[in-house]
DNA sequence: CCGAATTGTATGCTTTACTAACAAATAGGC
DNA sequence: GCCTATTTGTTAGTAAAGCATACAATTCGG
C-alpha cells in the first residue's frame, strides 16, 4: 500500500488543485512573477522591449552617465548580462558609451534621443501595465505588498 | 537647459537609489523574484535541479498519471516548455511517461524509484529554503502575502 | 462519418543568467 | 614610485525557460 494503484487516470485537466505547493511562497512568487511578464509581453508587442531593457533604460535616464557596474548593481545583475542588455540597446541606437572622464575604466553610458522618445513611450505603456496590476489592490494594500517584496529583494 | 549638463559622471555604485522606477510594482516583483531563484540556485547546487524542475516532479508525486496538458496548465506552461522540462527529468530518470488508458492522445507521467527520492531530498532543500524566505515576515504576514500573489496570478 | 479540437512532438528562435578567461585602468601597501 | 591586487569592461561558451509554428495521432461533436 505504498501508492493509490487506482488513480491511473487524471483528468482534471483544468482546476488549480496545487496541493502542498501551494504553501510554498517562493512557488508563489514564481507564479506572480510569470504572470507579470506575459501580461507585459502580451500587452505590450508594439514596443519590443521586455521588462528588464525597460528598466536599464530607464535608469540612464534617470543617471545620465551611470557605469555598467552600477546599473548592474541596481538591477542585480552582473558584469556579463549587463553587457548583453546593454549592447542590444546600443545596437538598438537607444543608448551610447562613453569613456569616463574620471575612471578610465568606467563606461558612461547615456541615453541618445531615440532612446529618451523610446523611454517616454515606454513609460506610459507601464503606466498602463502597472494600472492592471494594482486594479486588484487598495493602495494600503499596494504599499505592503510593495514593503514586503523589498524586504526579500534588500 | 532639458538636461544637467553637470552629471557626467555617475559613481554612486552601490547606492540603491531607483528613483521612480521604486514605484513599480511589477519591477519589486521581478526583484523579488530574482533573489528568491538566486537563493534557490546557490544554495542547492548539489540538487542540481530548478525550482521549475523540483514544481514538476512535485506535482506528478502528488498526481500520479497526470497528462503533461494538466501539469503545464497547473504551472503556467505551454506545451512545448512542458515538453522540454519533462524531456530533461526523463532523461535523468526521474519519471516516465505512459500512453493514457482512456485517452490516446494525453501520455501519464508518473515517478520512477529515483525520482521518488529525487522529490524527497528536493523537498528537504525546500523546506530550509522557505524557512530562509518566510524568516523576514509574521505568520501573518506570510499569509498576506501569499493571498495577494495569489490574487496576481489567478 | 467527417470536420474541428485536443494533445503530444519536433524545430528553431529569443532573452536572461551564469562561468571563465583576459585586458586595461586604478588603488593600496611598502 | 613600484608592484601587486582589485575593479571594470569585454568576449566566448553554456544552460534554462519561453514562445511560435508546423505536423501527426487521437478524440469529440454535429
Amino acid at each position: 500500500m505504498d501508492r493509490p494503484a487506482l488513480i491511473v487516470d487524471n483528468d482534471d485537466t483544468a482546476a488549480p488543485d496545487l496541493g502542498a505547493l501551494d504553501g510554498i511562497v517562493g512557488f508563489h512568487i514564481r507564479l506572480a512573477h510569470g504572470a507579470v511578464y506575459r501580461h507585459f509581453s502580451e500587452t505590450f508587442t508594439g514596443l519590443d522591449m521586455t521588462q528588464k531593457q525597460v528598466s536599464v533604460l530607464w535608469l540612464v535616464g534617470d543617471h545620465p552617465g551611470i557605469a555598467q557596474i552600477a546599473l548592474g548593481g541596481r538591477l542585480r545583475m552582473d558584469r556579463a548580462t549587463t553587457m548583453t542588455i546593454v549592447n542590444r540597446l546600443q545596437e538598438r541606437g537607444y543608448l551610447r558609451r562613453e569613456r569616463s572622464s574620471s575612471d578610465g575604466r568606467k563606461q558612461s553610458l547615456f541615453l541618445t534621443p531615440l532612446g529618451e522618445s523610446a523611454l517616454e513611450e515606454a513609460k506610459a505603456c507601464i503606466e498602463s501595465h502597472e494600472t492592471w496590476l494594482k486594479s486588484r489592490f487598495t493602495p494600503a494594500e499596494i504599499e505592503k505588498l510593495v514593503e514586503m517584496l523589498s524586504r526579500i529583494h534588500d
